[in-house]
RNA sequence: GCCCCCGUAGCUCAAUGGACAGAGUAACAGACUUCGAAUCUGGUGGUUGCGCGUUCGACCCGCGCCGGGGGCACCA
């Protein structure tokens, strides 16, 4: 199948050169290997290639060759074939080389077939066809009570972008976030907050969510053991430890007073993570929280042991385990046995999971579930997906945990508890302060009272997009000049090539547009408008293979090779002062179908793209 | 000890069995009375960590090394 999905027309092609190749393999006594069809890398003008390395190959093998060395022997099939094709409709010429049988597309045709259809399908071009299947995307999983950093920032982003391409991939799409609202990290800074701090609260959502950070890294350094204490400190430190543990246990206990200092603390925390989802445009379908997993998990820890899948040891003063290697029958240490219930009976992270997973497949009726979460927890998920599957859930194989490399600092890993992390919005408002700064210089006539929106969008471009050009399994050392960066493979270098694309549509909105329902590409195309079709025509394509990987990457990169393609023609050739009628309307719809490709391809990378910039 | 990930141009990263391994960045040389220069056009830059294998064909698959990171029973 030539791997293009909206070119019926050139399948056609393919079946009747293949019934041609056939019929040339069978009198030629030719064991023929299957056909496999690419799209000619060379750009400049393109076509289908397939090659016959295989055939001479199966040929050498069974020792029925011409003694012919592989290459050279496939270029001799190639060439034969070619001579015996004879023309074929829409096919403006074929060549044999290097064992390459590469069939040259007509231009105007291959051009107009996908101009045409960008216009005619609109923000709705490259949509795959509706998949029976109901996704779960679960990123997003912040602890309440420390702020958001740049780390966290990553997850929503990947997150987002997957769940937007599996979407429009044609999948019934579920967002999910996961906050972490409890243990002995969040009871430390209500404890400290109601020790030293209780009454106070500043004005503002990020203020408000920022400065429980600020007491959290405080009561750390109060609890932590330091060096040379004197008796007195270490017990004071002890004393200290004893009442953030009473606490903890008051709040496990339902303690009324305890559980309303949480909620108000955590509510500070939730403004400020839903704000921040605003700002990046994220709407959660829906929101399970720890505390409430909690509750859940110790159900499904009686169901498990019940099933003979648990084991309880509780009444030798342990645990409660599942020998997962054991269950599978494997020699070999590879999942290893994990804990799913802590001996005092209080749940664990995995307890949290297996029941948020059971939610997920009973009550929200996912098919297929994703978890974007990062690469420490490798083995968690490996041993969570093999418990799903032991447990009888057949959705377990489509389970898939996107894992992704830490947001780091130069100086190393960020850390709430000591501190040492870049937050989200400090970032956020840097990048607005710098897009400001260069737009008196860089920009055309953006209007006073949107300024400050499109440099948000501008900004944040930046910022998504340098997230996002790195693939997940990556680390990314955090430097602000380069997220921030605006010149080259990044964010505002393609909504740059969207406002151009805008910019010369808007100028020929006065000029009159003839044959206004299709492009007629009656002139002999440059290279460059070549190349921009050939991109704009991938879209599609790009699209199943980013949500197919799980992969946002593959998307970003694409983005940028469309943007690329768009400003080299931009550049090199001439649309309003074209001299023909003809081609001045034929451009001014590549121009438009290049315009919608790339808003398209934006919006699933979780970009705005602006008319002006 | 076992498992997972990574190693590609000075630097940051692409390329998931096909044609000369590509971008950005940095440095250098050019292009704005022109549809907007956040742009474009050049040349420079490579033993794809090492070895062996599979294959007509390997950055890609297998085995073994070397180097870096992460994980492996009551943290999340």
């Amino acid at each position: 199948m030539f791997p293009d999905i909206i070119f019926k027309m050139f399948n056609d092609i393919q079946q009747i050169i293949e019934e041609k190749i056939k019929t040339y393999a069978a009198a030629n006594d030719i064991t023929l290997a299957a056909l496999k069809w690419t799209s000619i890398p060379f750009s400049g003008e393109w076509g289908m290639s397939t090659s016959f390395f295989q055939t001479a190959a199966d040929e050498a093998r069974a020792g029925k060759g011409k003694k012919l060395p592989v290459p050279q022997r496939a270029q001799e099939i190639a060439e034969q074939v070619r001579a015996q094709l004879g023309s074929v409709e829409g096919i403006s010429r074929v060549e044999a080389v290097k064992g390459y049988l590469n069939l040259y597309f007509t231009t105007s045709e291959y051009a107009r077939r996908v101009v045409d259809e960008v216009l005619a399908s609109g923000a709705g071009f490259g949509r795959g066809a509706p998949k029976d299947e109901r996704v779960m995307v679960e990123y997003a999983q912040p602890n309440t009570h420390h702020s958001f950093h740049i780390g966290h920032a990553r997850t929503a982003i990947l997150g987002e972008v997957l769940a937007r391409l599996v979407e429009f991939a044609g999948f019934e799409t579920i967002r999910a976030t996961y906050p972490g609202d409890m243990g002995l990290s969040v009871i430390t800074v209500v404890w400290a907050y109601y020790k030293f701090y209780k009454g106070q609260e500043p004005e503002g959502i990020h203020e408000r969510g920022q400065w429980l950070l600020k007491i959290y890294v405080e009561a750390t350094t109060l609890l932590e053991k330091k060096e040379n204490e004197t008796p007195e400190e270490t017990a004071k430190r002890e004393a200290y430890d004893a009442e953030r543990r009473e606490m903890l246990r008051k709040w496990d206990a339902g303690d009324p007073y305890v559980h309303e200092l949480w909620r108000v603390t955590r509510e500070w925390s939730l403004d400020e993570f839903r704000d921040i989802l605003n700002l990046l445009d994220i709407k959660m379908d829906v929101w399970f929280y720890e505390s409430e997993a909690n509750k859940l998990g110790k159900e499904i820890v009686d169901e498990l042991i019940a099933k003979g899948i648990a084991e309880d040891e509780r009444a030798q003063g342990g645990p409660v385990i599942v020998k997962i290697d054991e269950k599978l029958g494997l020699t070999k240490e590879k999942y290893r046995t994990m804990v799913i219930l802590r001996s005092d009976g209080t749940t664990l992270y995995s307890t949290k999971d297996l029941a948020l997973a059971k939610q997920k497949f009973e009550k929200y009726h996912v098919d297929r579930s994703i978890y974007v979460v990062d690469f420490r927890q490798n083995l968690h998920f490996q041993q969570i997906f093999k418990i799903l599957e032991l447990w009888g859930f057949p959705q377990a194989s489509k389970c898939y945990h996107l894992s992704y490399g830490y947001v780091t600092l130069p100086e190393g890993a960020m850390s709430s508890r000591r501190g040492r992390v870049v937050l989200f919005k400090e970032v956020y408002d840097e990048a607005i302060k710098r897009v400001l700064a260069v737009e008196s210089e860089r920009s055309g006539n953006i209007p006073e009272s949107e300024r400050t929106q499109i440099a948000e969008q501008i900004g944040l471009g930046a910022l998504v997009y340098s997230m996002l050009s790195v693939d997940n399994n990556k680390d990314i050392v955090f430097d602000v000049n380069e997220a921030l960066s605006f010149d080259g493979r990044t964010g505002p270098y393609i909504q740059n090539a969207h406002v151009r694309a805008n910019s010369i549509l808007k100028k020929a909105g006065t000029q009159k547009l003839e044959g206004a329902n299709v492009s007629t590409f009656d002139y002999e195309l440059t290279k460059h408008e070549i190349e921009l079709i050939e991109q704009i025509s991938r879209f599609p394509k790009t699209v199943q293979q980013a949500a197919n990987e799980y992969r946002p990457l593959v998307m970003a990169a694409y983005a940028y090779d469309l943007a690329n393609a768009f400003h080299s023609f931009y550049h090199a050739v001439p649309v309003l002062q074209s001299e023909e009628a003809n081609v001045r309307s034929a451009r001014l719809r590549l121009v438009a179908a290049a315009k919608q490709t790339l808003a398209n391809a934006l919006r699933l990378l979780d970009i705005k793209a602006p008319a002006v910039m």
